[in-house]
DNA sequence: TACAGGG
DNA sequence: CCCTGTAACAGCTTT
DNA sequence: AAAGCT
């Protein structure tokens, strides 16, 4: 297995303990004692391009990424959706913990306008906490768009995020920081079967990260840091870290208004369209994404699929390059005194949000 | 996967 | 004891 | 209203 040195003793040590467990074992994870089984499972079975892979690589992959991953799942509540038997089997969302958890797995109370109460919801702070999830056969980790942590940049915001969808909409809750801009490739190899997905395949592929590429061109030219990143099984999504001023509702449209943007500069190869036959032969550029609904975390936010990192193959060596997720500050107002281009669609269509939520009051 | 509940 | 069920979910578009 | 889609 390449690449498997960390930066500390303790995760290689780990590490090593994952491999030469038995199938089943109890780990010793920063003073934490964790009980694993099936450690032999196959979760994703074997194809032409790469070998099977075992709840063991899963868990181990956790552990090796667990420097680069932990920073993003910090202070996000937490949408798991596990596969106990495989990404071929049942898989079910799990926003909620009703059973004993162990003491160090991290949790945070959020009012759900669905429920009508507070609930307690799952976040992921240390190793231990992700080799848990590996356990529990978690092979994705979905958060919401926002922090609850108020450093450096939500100090105005609210950090109630109990008892009323009121404190919710004034809290750091409703202040997402990054925008999601996904691209989805809907070209077929003709192998699907009727009502599938598209598969994932090298032209498909290929022509996202043309668009990716000419959009994050458009965002450079601007200087608006934005990274690229593979996404869920075959597209790739666009983060533009942002300041927390503005609110989900605002930060959707504004993510709808670049795609507009986009498929006016290359109306042949992107869709927005609903219907599936429709968006057949293009690039789906999906806005929703970035929008909240009444209960958190929003099931839309894929942002951290580790499924997307084993399946995408990122290696084509013809393709353009991949930039690593990595986040800093873009200061949103800052950049919107810009003119031209993007910015000035965006100033337009916020203003006219604004003067349309002053009229409907 | 982990657990509860019913037959 | 074994078997079965449950663990989320809203909003948007189109017909 | 219902179904399709993410």
């Amino acid at each position: 297995m390449a690449q498997r040195k960390t930066k500390t003793k303790e995760l290689d040590a780990l590490l090593d303990a994952i491999d030469a467990a038995g199938n089943a074992e109890e780990f010793e994870v920063e003073g934490h004692k964790i009980a694993v089984s099936n450690l032999n499972k196959v979760l994703w079975p074997g194809t032409a391009d790469h070998e099977p892979v075992t709840k063991r690589d899963y868990i181990r992959y956790l552990v090796q990424v667990s420097e680069y991953l932990l920073p993003h799942l910090k202070d996000r509540p937490l949408t798991l959706i596990r596969y106990p038997n495989g990404v071929e089997g049942k898989k079910f969302f799990q926003k909620h913990w009703e059973h004993k958890k162990p003491e160090f797995v991290d949790t945070i109370m959020l009012y759900s306008e669905h429920s009508k109460s507070d609930g307690e919801f799952i976040t992921c702070s240390n190793v231990a906490t992700l080799v848990w999830l590996g356990q529990l056969a978690d092979l994705e980790l979905h958060t919401t768009h926002t922090r609850t942590n108020p450093e450096p940049d939500g100090k105005k915001l609210g950090t109630t995020f109990t008892g009323s969808v009121a404190n919710i909409d004034s809290s750091l809750m409703n202040y997402p920081d990054f925008v999601v801009l996904d691209l989805d490739p809907y070209m077929y190899s003709g192998k699907e079967k009727k009502g599938e997905e598209p598969e994932l395949h090298k032209e498909g592929f290929e022509k996202t990260c043309e668009i990716a590429a000419a959009l994050k061109e458009n965002l450079d030219k601007l200087n608006v840091e934005a990274f690229v990143k593979t996404s869920g099984r075959t597209g790739l999504h666009i983060y533009v870290p942002i300041v927390r001023n503005i609110e989900y509702d605002m930060v959707r449209s504004i993510a709808e208004v670049i795609g507009r943007h986009l498929l006016k500069q290359h109306p042949k190869e992107v869709t927005m369209e609903w219907s599936v036959s429709k968006r057949t032969g293009k690039i789906f550029f999906d806005h929703n994404m970035n929008g909240r609904g009444k209960t958190l975390p929003s099931p839309y936010s894929a942002r951290n699929s580790v499924e997307a990192t084993i399946s995408t193959p990122v290696d084509w060596k013809e393709l353009p390059k991949i930039y690593p997720t990595d986040f800093t500050i873009w200061n949103v107002p800052k950049r919107l005194e810009k003119k031209g281009d993007i910015w000035s669609d965006i100033l337009e269509h916020k203003n006219n949000m604004e003067k349309l939520k002053k009229t409907t009051e």
